[in-house]
RNA sequence: GGGUCAGUAGCUCAGUUGGUUAGAGCACCGUGUUGAUAACGCGGGGGUCAUAGGUUCGAUUCCUAUCUGACCCA
């Protein structure tokens, strides 16, 4: 540990390789190799197997395979990684299999920006690109088509995701996360495709699967709905209309109204609106029901008009002559029936909170065939979903004045067929951004289409998915405990769940569908599982190319195979059963638990996950999949605001990696309560550097001081002193605190509980107090090798329990002790009981106290310049009671735990003296003792450094 | 705009039915040691407990509002 020159009179001054600055930036990935070769996660498995322990199943949520991982990612498996390794060390069988979610719309885009030719996509993804380029060769295509059969364009999206996958693998693995990587789950494997599907089946088969109508984005053009990323916004010129929508009974508007007089004047409701082409959908027209309306009496009849915007809707009508006769606010009007203004129909007023008064009349057209807000506050008032615009953007042959038009023809007509009724108030022209395909650059329409829902409010059996879905939260253990009531909240107000998509690169819904009827095969859940296996065998293609004869045989001239796919948050919420059930080593074998004991992730995944995984697991087998739901809030810059680019505010994990290294980060992510938002900075990273420092210096000096000693020289514990009993009382107490925070997932106080015990209890105490026996004492002298027994318990006890957090460091501490196997594979150690625990803690906590006013005291001397370090200084103690006995029982040993030269105790009122001693220093133990001088040939020596060296050694009792 | 959560020393966190001068570690300052030495010991300074009201004999702790931030939704 020292190149000085050795002593004249030698001390057991030892080294160690365990270096006092861990460079775990450099090192890491040599303890990575060393855990991978020797196979410790599949070693660990094994060991659990021999050791029958119970299953501790924490179900990995699979993050998106698109794009680095960020510091929430890190964060997160940090999270897991030290859950799974505690678990693990507590005697539970914990696996790990991480998992990855590859379907879906931001891979599918990131493969149409290659087709594209976008070239910040190719930079980026080279080898896909190319793939297109030589598609297009080999198939004699033009090098900018960018229609590529879906077949190819799904074959680039699973290869792109593996790409994205195998990325985040490596950075992963690099923060220490043990699992078994060479086997991950990814939605995307055949087998996960075909349990998907069959997860979809059984739902189907269970009654909760139904067909409804949802306004989707349509392009005319394509005949198809686009999603949200093939919508381009670009500005159009439109006609804007306001319409009468006639009040039909003058008493409820009256009464509306608080009863004041209407007259026999007609009265309107008045709308506002851009497209007039949706009018024929009408279903009702809303307000806000915060805001208040006025009653106004024109020339042109009573109108009813927003407060704020009646001024200048009135303008528009070119309306001079008016007066408010009554106001209300917008919950009054709720109910009121209108007449459609042509067509045969009364439609109510209902109240929605998406009607504001920024443009218009306060008052909002509501089609839910048409709109997605339409749709929703729809959904609340029952309204029909009445589409009549069909495919090709022409109104059905049903439509009254308008079939087999196009809807972008019937708009002039729809507005003169208002003038003709009487009902148009004004029409203008209004340039506004709207919504536009990206392929065709023409305007879209909304279009409510057929889709796919998993039912909320049907009731099968005698109970509703809701009900079930609360019951399963009920049953959950959150943490924090408020993570119940948003994931009630959540399934409160969660309407059925739309699960069909109009995509290219997700789980196809294997369903045949009736060619007249649009009615699914009587025999879906028998056909469904054939197509399950085909899907095991060639992954999802088989049913894109499937022929449905192959299945249906004659019957196939009736039907025709569904096009859609499946929500990507299906997948994952399928994988309690695509993955957990089917994985022997993830599978509990009781399916009268939940599948998994602990889901685990941001507080965003109440809505998504968390919420997903609850509703198939309920639909499917009626309760939830996880025992207890743990989350973490997001991570923020030291100020507590948001992580953005432009901010440059960004912590990128792979940064502090490859400064600081991954021990680093899992300390931070250890040490921060990470219920509520999580914050990361420089001066944070600084900080728990130091804190990492601390710890790492206290093994450093265990490690040393045991370095000339191994578990042969152990010590039984009726023979160790008195301070070492104590030690390993506090060293017991100090496990059971930091096991019970890691068994309650509050890491932070753990890393506190470390650091107390480092600093205080070792630092300040115990290891101060025995440096004077582990450096003086003959070598293999009892007193020693007792403080090293208490060590080598503290040492074992320290490297296992520190592992879960400090997974790098405890590894190397544990090579440094040349400890057998692997820490991780090992278990908390089994620290022999103290048979007079509560004495010795009694006692002590008197003598600590008495110590640090004896530490004051001595520092006030030492202020005044009357001595230097505390072995310079003498005390007197006077003390009574219990204190007085405590005291007392350590006899002339005292003045060790003291760390003075000497030590008296006298019995009486509580007092300390502190005096410098007139003894000399004895060169090697630098206590202050009278006999120094008085040994003649080594004149600088005490008696006790004499004896230790040239005698039979001293004996200790206590201390 | 709505729902949920959070706001205690420069930083990370404690604070246990509301009860005397609000704690710890790190950082900072002073100091000792030079046998944990780019380490360790001892001592010290530092907080209007986000803000404003209210309940109470008394509130960091309970209630209300506001501000700031985060997540979800609109």
């Amino acid at each position: 540990m020292s190149d000085k020159p050795a002593n004249k009179y030698p001390v057991n001054l030892l080294d160690t390789p365990f270096p006092m600055r861990g460079d775990l930036a450099k090192r890491e990935p040599g303890f990575l190799k060393q855990w991978q070769n020797g196979k410790i996660y599949q070693q660990l498995r094994q060991v659990a197997k021999e050791q029958n322990r119970p299953k501790f199943i924490l179900h990995d949520g699979p993050p998106y395979a698109n794009g680095d991982i960020h510091i929430g990612h890190a964060m997160n498996k940090v999270l897991k990684d030290i859950i799974l390794k505690s678990k693990s060390l507590a005697g539970f069988d914990a696996p790990y299999v991480p998992g990855w979610d590859c379907h879906g719309m931001p891979i599918e885009h990131q493969i149409e920006k290659l087709v594209k030719s976008d070239k910040d996509a190719i930079k980026a993804n080279p080898g896909i690109h190319a793939r297109i380029v030589e598609y297009r060769k080999t198939n004699g295509l033009d090098e900018k088509e960018t229609h590529l059969p879906s077949g190819f364009i799904r074959e680039l999206c699973r290869e792109y995701a593996a790409i994205q996958v195998e990325r985040q693998k490596v950075d992963f693995i690099r923060l220490g996360v043990l699992g078994d990587w060479d086997n991950p789950y990814l939605t995307m494997n055949f087998k996960t495709e075909a349990d998907i599907v069959r997860t979809l089946g059984k739902i189907h088969d269970n009654g909760y699967l139904v067909k409804g109508q949802k306004p989707v984005h349509w392009c005319v053009d394509c005949g198809s709905a686009l999603a949200e990323a093939e919508v381009e916004y670009e500005d159009k010129v439109s006609a804007a209309i306001d319409v009468g929508f006639q009040v039909l009974d003058m008493a409820a508007l009256s009464a509306a109204f608080g009863g004041v007089n209407v007259g026999d004047q007609a009265a309107f409701a008045v709308i506002w609106t851009t497209t007039p082409w949706t009018l024929p959908a009408n279903q009702a027209v809303s307000v806000n029901p915060e805001f208040t309306y006025d009653l106004i009496a024109t020339e042109k009849g009573l109108l009813i008009l927003v407060r704020e915007l009646a001024e200048a809707a009135l303008k528009r009508y070119n309306i001079d002559a008016n007066e408010v006769i009554a106001q209300a606010k917008g919950s009054a009007l709720n109910g009121l029936l209108l007449q459609h203004p042509f067509i045969n129909r009364q439609v109510p007023v209902i109240c929605g909170e998406h009607v504001t008064a920024e443009a218009g009349t306060g008052l909002v057209h509501t089609a839910p065939a048409h709109g997605l807000e339409d749709y929703q506050v729809g959904l609340k008032y029952k309204l029909p979903v009445d589409n009549p615009v069909a495919n090709d953007g022409r109104y059905i042959s049903s439509t009254e004045f308008f079939a087999g038009e196009t809807v972008w023809k019937a708009n002039p007509k729809v507005v003169a067929l208002l003038e003709e009724r009487g009902a148009l108030l004004a029409n203008k022209k209004l340039e506004h951004s709207y919504p536009h395909c990206w392929r065709h650059k023409t305007p879209l329409i909304f279009r409510a289409t057929t889709q796919w829902f998993i039912g909320m409010d049907k009731v099968v059996g005698c109970e509703t998915l809701r009900d079930k879905a609360n019951r399963a939260v009920d049953a959950t253990e959150f943490f924090p405990a408020w993570g119940r009531a948003r994931l009630e909240a959540m399934i409160k107000n969660s309407p059925d769940w739309c699960v069909s998509r109009q995509r290219t690169w997700g789980v196809p819904m294997t369903f045949f569908i009736h060619k007249e009827t649009a009615e699914l095969h009587p025999r879906s859940v028998e056909l469904l599982e054939q197509v399950a296996q085909r899907i095991e065998k060639e992954g999802i293609e088989a049913w894109f190319k499937l022929d449905a004869a192959e299945l249906l045989g004659a019957e196939a001239a009736h039907y025709e195979k569904l096009k859609d796919t499946i929500d990507v948050w299906f997948d994952s919420g399928s994988t309690h059963f695509a993955v957990l059930k089917q994985r022997a080593e993830l599978n509990h074998g009781d399916d009268n638990r939940p599948a998994a004991d602990l889901y685990l992730e941001g507080s965003d995944q109440h809505r998504g996950w968390f919420q997903s995984s609850l509703k198939t697991a309920c639909a499917t087998l009626g309760q939830a999949p996880y025992k207890q739901l743990l989350t973490h809030g997001f991570v923020v810059d030291g100020k507590g605001m948001k992580m953005s680019k432009s901010k440059g505010n960004v912590v990128s994990p792979q940064d502090v990696i490859n400064k600081m290294g991954a021990d680093m980060l899992r300390l931070w992510t250890a040490s921060t309560d990470y219920s509520g938002e999580v914050s990361i900075s420089d001066e944070i990273l600084k900080r728990t550097t130091d804190s990492y420092r601390r710890v790492r210096n206290t093994l450093r000096f265990l490690l040393a001081n045991l370095s000339d000693f191994s578990a042969a020289d152990v010590l039984p514990v009726n023979q160790l002193l008195t301070l070492d009993r104590y030690a390993l009382v506090e060293l017991a107490n100090f496990q059971k605190n930091l096991t019970s925070f890691y068994a309650k997932y509050e890491f932070h106080l753990g890393v506190q509980e470390i650091h107390r015990y480092c600093a205080d209890e070792l630092g300040a105490f115990y290891l101060d107090i025995i440096k004077d026996r582990l450096y003086t004492m003959a070598a293999e002298s009892h007193g020693r090798r007792s403080a090293q027994t208490t060590l080598w318990y503290i040492t074992q006890a320290l490297v296992r329990l520190l592992s879960p957090i400090l997974s790098f460091t405890a590894h190397e501490a544990w090579e440094t002790l040349n400890n057998d196997g692997n820490v991780f594979v090992d278990q908390w150690l089994d620290i022999p009981a103290v048979q007079d625990a509560a004495a010795l803690q009694t006692a002590f906590a008197l003598v600590r106290e008495v110590r640090a006013n004896a530490q004051k005291d001595i520092e006030l001397q030492r202020a005044a310049g009357a001595l230097g370090s505390s072995l310079q200084a003498e005390i007197t103690i006077t003390a009574q009671g219990d204190a007085y006995h405590a005291l007392a029982s350590l006899g002339d040993e005292l003045k060790f735990i003291m760390i003075t030269s000497q030590a008296v105790l006298h019995e009486g009122e509580a007092a300390i003296a502190v005096a410098a001693s007139s003894a000399e220093k004895c060169e090697r133990c630098w206590h202050y003792h009278p006999t120094v001088g008085t040994i003649a040939a080594h004149p600088t020596l005490c008696v006790r450094c004499d004896s230790n060296l040239h005698g039979s050694g001293e004996t200790r009792q206590h201390a």
